[in-house]
DNA sequence: GGTCATCTTTGCGGCAGCACAAAGAGCGCG
DNA sequence: CGCGCTCTTTGTGCTGCCGCAAAGATGACC
């Protein structure tokens, strides 16, 4: 307890983590995670006790695809992206990670390796267990391993979600989706509409829908004209939200259950009340 | 114990399912399934005896779309298919699950409905528990429960390197690796080449890659003339593999990784090696 | 064996989105 | 302040795939 995070090596492994009293925001970033949800205190703190304090530099790989599984991790601060590339060079861009949520649960299990390379788009602050460690908290705290299924079982959908998306709209209306959700994710209200907070690119968002970027920048520059969005060098402002909804169809209910942070969300009030 | 499985209501609940002596194939079943890997015997014979035996007709639902996720199941014999229907009345087939593969993983937890219809494409005789039957398994067998985060996993790999693959490769690479993904979940070598012993119309293909029949049809016909594969009315015969895994692209290990029979057939050589 | 529903093939026109090129704009940096 | 990198816009041609239509083939069923 009381040990100091600060690291002489940033770029490398981090320092163990002090006490919640040391370090309130530790507690909360792990508190908040869908991971730990449903944790009575004194076993987030052994949860974080455990934990070791990462810190990535803008661009750096918090893990890289190919490597063997072996941490698990949740962002405590920055904002990262989970790309994939393909053998002969193509980038996926499949989805945004912010503060408080989690990646590499498949380092609890033995003998993977990461389908793909989560990569810091800001500078990272990274709590991270090793994979057998996770495995421990599954059988210490069965909760963690129910909550862990239930993580992948919500992901599945959302990709699932996305894949039917891929098969059936259009690029107009998987960009007003992925702008929507972006909002959603790293969004802030400002006086003139929703800044997604986010540096994105046109190519990180063609990335995203599997697109051009010639395609994304004349759908935005349409918007722009319609006065849907505004748009600065890497940045976006939806001025009218509800006409990308409208342009994005009808959000049915498969869709609506597919937005992560809701569903997430959910599943914390889901889990605090079972607890209260 | 010894309790007769014969049904008098076959579109309906099935009855409770007897012992192994009375139904070995039913205890080769469960054992078969990645969920229960590595389990000891008993434990098995307390799984199966929580099993219920459901009879679907050809084209009749298992599980359908927008329902309470409730079951649990298995099947035991037959084949079926995995579909999200759109609000606008599109379909997305996300794959078929045969002979030992489980479904509704999704039942052991609270509050979800399902999000795809499995239809029976040939009659099917699924085993089946209440999904909080599956939810005390994971009490009982913390392995279970391990396993079914292990399955998870792998079904989002799958998933992602398929989501890849729409956003990268075109329709006739994706065809190719149906294909032999099929040949491989669903064939049966013969003399002249690999049989898929699925029926397959051109339109349920389309459906499956995210084309239009036309276009497979046309890629087929292609195909048929320059040997690589022989089609009759909805059955395909894959003449050449080699020369379709070639048109498949170099098949790099993200997607090796994603072929489910062998990864989930790994599973259960893992399990059981950990296990002796 | 004939009938009929269903599946399959093939032709043709259209278009959404790709690919390349080249010019313009924003922003950091010395 | 101006240099230069990167990001963005816009024009042009192209093409893979769709969408419809209509004819042909297959197999089931009476």
């Amino acid at each position: 307890m009381g040990v100091v995070v600060a690291n002489s090596k940033p770029r490398c492994e981090g320092g163990r983590v002090g006490g919640p009293e040391t370090h309130p925001d530790l507690y909360a970033c792990v508190a908040a995670n869908p991971v730990f949800a449903g944790l009575p205190r004194p076993a987030l703190l052994d949860v974080l006790g455990a934990a070791r304090l990462r810190f990535v530099p803008v661009g750096g790989a918090i893990v890289r695809q190919g490597d063997e599984a072996g941490m698990f991790g949740v962002i405590f601060s920055g904002r990262a992206k989970m790309v994939q590339v393909t053998q002969d060079g193509r980038q996926v861009l499949l989805r945004y990670i912010v503060s408080d949520q989690e990646f590499g649960l498949i380092a609890a299990l033995h003998g993977f390796t990461y389908p793909l390379t989560l990569e810091a788009v800001e500078a990272c602050q990274v709590l991270c267990w090793p994979g057998a460690r996770l495995a421990e908290f599954f059988a210490r705290y069965p909760q963690v391993s129910l909550n862990a299924l239930h993580i992948m079982v919500i992901r599945n959908q959302e990709l699932q979600a996305r894949y039917r998306e891929l098969l059936t709209d259009r690029v107009e209306q998987r960009l007003a989706r992925a702008l929507l959700r972006l909002a959603s994710i790293a969004g802030e209200d400002v006086e003139a509409g929703r800044l997604i907070t986010l540096s994105l690119t046109r190519e990180s968002l063609a990335e995203l829908i599997g697109a051009t970027l010639y395609t994304v920048s004349r759908t935005l520059s349409q918007w722009e004209q319609a006065g849907h969005v505004q748009s600065r060098r890497e940045r976006i402002m939806l001025r009218r939200p509800a006409a990308l909804e409208q342009l994005a169809g009808e959000v049915d209910e498969l869709t609506q259950a597919c937005l992560a942070p809701c569903a997430l969300a959910e599943l914390m009030v889901t889990r605090r009340h079972v607890l209260a």
